[in-house]
DNA sequence: CCCAGTAACATTTTT
DNA sequence: TGTTACTGGG
């Protein structure tokens, strides 16, 4: 059975692929060799799931350079994720070699970047609202770009209550999305909210620009607007660019696709450039960034947009069973006005679709690791925990697995949640050195000017930001001002010092800029001399020590940077930069350096490390006894792209899977459905389905029905393990069932709480331990006990968390690795 | 200026 | 229920 999958021509990650030239074709089915050897005009490849759309990608950049003498420099390919990006010039230099690296390869956004660095003098000769911006530019994230509408709101006396400062966000970006104006958005403006939004706009566009700034939405935004302003340079780019080529092309918004429009061309140019062979890939299907200002329109109308454009259909599969691809079949199917497509294959029926209906999340908890336990104990099954993926909707279901995986000592890794760029620390340290990079860089100015604390507080703040206003000046120079003529600002002696004392410190650390110091030791100077790092070095909390570590390993990452920038940057990125640099009259390596890790680091989804169903995550550096890998949990969402032997979507919830907030939204529900159609998708040989009778909700126990999508999945496909009592109080559904489930703590004796609770596990009554955890001893550790675990060996204990039902400890058990561990009920291990 | 208490909030999030 | 962001007292 598992041969049929092993032997699959398709799943590019399997085994090595290294056709001569004349294979490139080899090993393709028709509609994929078809869309290879396409030549000419616009291409549009609709790739079902699992159909081979990458492999169908890099083929085509294989064969454009090897058999029809395209010069890779020629060639642009984009992506969304620098992960994707990575690895299509990975397989594209396995085909063809080491040429293909002169490809550009990238994700939108760092496309435009390269671009707008590229182009900086001739944006602000020619781009209205662009005249302070310089190619050291600062790239402001979600965060960054909230703190200056919150900015921009507060002066404009907007109520942050009614008008908060998110939903100004949402708005400003969607309308960047659609590349809309200010003044565009004035017009459009119906609601209050919008009118507000409205007035936000030009004002945050205006800050943006004296930060010498932008924001995501922007880079694409301004890189259109440029490409329209001049044609010099849009005309270079047509020219140098004979092939484009878009992955996930359903995800794409508007302004991208205008980019992509403007890039390739529709016409010959006055100058006799031709449009680009343009190929888009993507599947309808599988749009479920919607919420982002993705249109499924911009693939839905490819044809109507490009009258001349060729369609290309890939329906066989080679991922999954055909249980799964019918189930998933049948789900999608349920979608109103799409392109009918039905996924194949020819590797046979395989196992049936397993359901679990469970009595509250705890129990839906432990069926799942029930499951997994005895799959990978099933040596003929010949599962690891690297095979196997947990897909929930919404981050805050990954609480209840994590701790019976915990409890059980199931390896696990949750992908997603709070990411590495993200912790406060980290950010606190990277504003530092985009204050440094560029000086206008207000928001991140303003976030360190009194981080760690120095006796700036927000008077003085707001004194200083007041004068800048008044004076027309940006902060920074305010700033400047300050420190020489406190009353001048309107300061006292003690704020104007403390200023100075800022200042100068900046001072001091520009000059390593200057001095073209490796990133890595201007932060290590930074973390210094600011007393950064002595704050955290002297706290007792042990969230500081975890602080600590990631400024460490940011350190790590920067010194890595700059000691080999080839593992961030490919050879000809390197190339191309400097080619860059040099065409854009940037001859300062030392700005180039800090800027580039800047660049990297504001451009770079931590999504990268998701463990593979190899097993090897990148920065796996872990301790795993064995070469079984982790169990991997995620949301439907960030496992867009993956592929699991083994999935169990969780959760199949009304309110929980579709989402409450979709309810009688039809193209909301529309795209839950979708999302419920790539969960199916990415399961290679086993799909299991669950749901809880009653999850607790915000504290209260809700009774949730079965998910409308569990009950689109033909019922002869699924094997129930597990049904909904049907005698009893919960058969009518009502939410008054619900107070006696969730209630009552019993459940019956089939459920899998209840025989993880009877089978000698480690573990006591879930619902029930408000009540029993008293009577069950739990151990009670302190930092620096000593312990024995039945799985873990010996370890000593690092710290210890909560208490009660929630106490947990961490310990570290040597060669094992440190881990987290619950101490309620009888854990399988003693103090020494 | 700092912290602690509390109110308000709670999809999804490639860049 | 758990977290985060803000406010008011010390």
């Amino acid at each position: 059975m598992s041969t049929l999958f092993d032997l699959t021509p398709e799943n590019p990650f399997d085994g090595p692929t290294q056709p001569k030239n004349r294979e490139l074709l080899a090993d393709l089915n028709q509609a994929q060799r078809d869309a290879v050897t396409h030549v000419g005009g616009q291409l549009l490849v609709v790739a079902g799931a699992g159909s081979g759309k990458t492999r169908v990608l890099t083929r085509r950049i294989a064969y454009l350079l090897a058999e029809r003498k395209v010069h890779p420099g020629q060639v642009m390919a984009i992506t969304f994720t620098n992960k994707a990006a990575a690895e299509m010039r990975e397989r594209v230099v396995e085909l063809v070699g080491r040429r293909a690296n002169a490809m550009w390869v990238s994700t939108f956004h760092a496309m435009c970047v390269r671009i707008l660095r590229r182009e900086a003098k001739v944006l602000a000769d020619v781009l209205a609202g662009s005249s302070g911006v310089t190619s050291n530019f600062s790239i402001y994230d979600a965060d960054d770009s909230r703190r200056l509408i919150n900015l921009v709101a507060r002066d404009l006396d907007i109520d942050p209550k009614r008008y908060p400062p998110r939903g100004l966000a949402a708005q400003i970006s969607n309308w960047k999305n659609e590349l809309m104006t200010p003044l565009d958005a004035k017009a459009a403006a119906a609601s209050d909210a919008e009118r507000k939004a409205a007035d936000v706009y030009p004002e945050y566009q205006r800050r943006l620009e004296q930060a010498n700034a932008f924001d995501f939405d922007d880079l694409i935004m301004r890189t259109v607007e440029l490409l329209r302003a001049s044609p010099d340079v849009s005309e270079y780019y047509r020219r140098r660019f004979r092939h484009v080529l878009v992955d996930e092309y359903q995800d794409t918004n508007h302004a991208q696709y205008v980019l992509v429009r403007e890039l390739s061309g529709t016409e010959r140019t006055e100058s006799g450039t031709e449009p680009a062979e343009l190929c888009v890939v993507g599947d309808a299907d599988q749009s479920i960034y919607a919420f982002r200002g993705a249109t499924i329109r911009n693939i839905e109308e490819f044809e109507r947009d490009y009258p001349r454009a060729h369609t290309i259909l890939l329906e066989q599969n080679y991922r999954s069973t055909q249980t799964i691809l019918s189930a998933a079949n049948a789900v999608i199917a349920r979608n109103s006005g799409r392109r009918d497509k039905r996924l194949w294959t020819d590797s046979g029926e395989g196992e049936a679709i397993v359901g679990y209906v469970a009595d509250n999340e705890h129990d839906e908890a432990a069926f799942v690791a029930g499951e997994i336990d005895a799959l990978v104990d099933d040596a003929a099954a010949g599962f690891k925990y690297s095979d196997v993926a947990v897909f929930y909707r919404t981050n805050n279901q990954s609480r209840v697995f994590e701790e019976i995986f915990i409890r059980l000592g199931l390896p696990y890794r949750v992908v997603g949640g709070v990411r590495f760029y993200e912790r406060r620390e980290v950010r606190d340290a990277l504003a530092y050195l985009r204050v440094l990079a560029n000086p206008q860089d207000t928001v991140s100015l303003r976030r360190i000017l009194n981080v760690p604390k120095r006796g700036i507080g927000d008077r003085a703040e707001a004194a200083v930001a007041s004068y800048a206003e008044r004076e027309r000046i940006s902060f920074s120079d305010a700033l400047r001002v300050a420190a020489t003529s406190g009353s001048e600002v309107g300061l006292a002696a003690r704020s104007a010092n403390a200023i100075a004392r800022f200042v100068e410190l900046m001072n001091e650390l520009g000059k390593l800029v200057e001095a073209d110091e490796p990133p890595a030791d201007i932060l290590e100077a930074v973390l210094e001399r600011t007393g950064y790092r002595a704050q955290l070095d002297e706290s007792d909390d042990p969230q500081d020590a975890t602080r600590l570590e990631n400024l460490t390993e940011l350190v790590t990452v920067a010194r890595e940077f700059g000691e080999m920038p080839e593992a961030f940057q490919t050879e000809a990125d390197a190339v191309a930069a400097a080619e860059d640099a040099e065409a854009a009259g940037v001859d300062e390596p030392e700005q180039a350096t800090l800027a580039a890790f800047l660049e990297r680091v504001a451009l770079v989804a931590d999504t990268d490390s998701i463990p593979d169903a190899d097993g090897d995550a990148e920065d796996d550096a872990d301790d795993s006894d064995d070469d079984a890998g982790v169990v991997t949990l995620m949301t439907v969402h960030t496992a867009k792209g993956l592929e699991y032997p083994v999935v169990f979507g969780t959760g199949w919830e009304e309110g929980v899977f579709p989402h409450q907030r979709t309810f009688g939204k039809d193209d909301e529900l529309a795209e839950e459905r979708r999302l419920a159609y790539v969960a199916i998708t990415r399961a290679r040989r086993r799909f299991y389905v669950s749901r809880a009778l009653v999850r607790s909700a915000w504290g209260q126990p809700m009774y949730n029905p079965a998910s409308r999508f569990l009950d689109e999945i033909p019922a002869e496909l699924v094997e129930w393990r597990r049904e909904e009592p049907t005698n009893g109080a919960t058969s009518g559904g009502l939410p008054r069932a619900a107070t006696t489930w969730g209630r009552g703590g019993g459940f019956g004796n089939d459920s899998a709480q209840a025989r993880l609770a009877a089978g000698g596990m480690r573990s006591t009554s879930f619902s029930g331990w408000k009540d029993d955890w008293k009577k069950t001893a739990a151990l009670e550790l302190a930092v620096g006990d000593r312990v024995n675990h039945d799985k873990y060996g010996l370890g000593t204990v690092v710290s210890t968390d909560g208490s009660g039902p929630r106490a947990t400890a961490t310990i570290d058990f040597g060669t094992s690795g440190t881990v987290k561990l619950m101490l309620m009920g009888s854990v399988p291990m003693v103090k020494l």
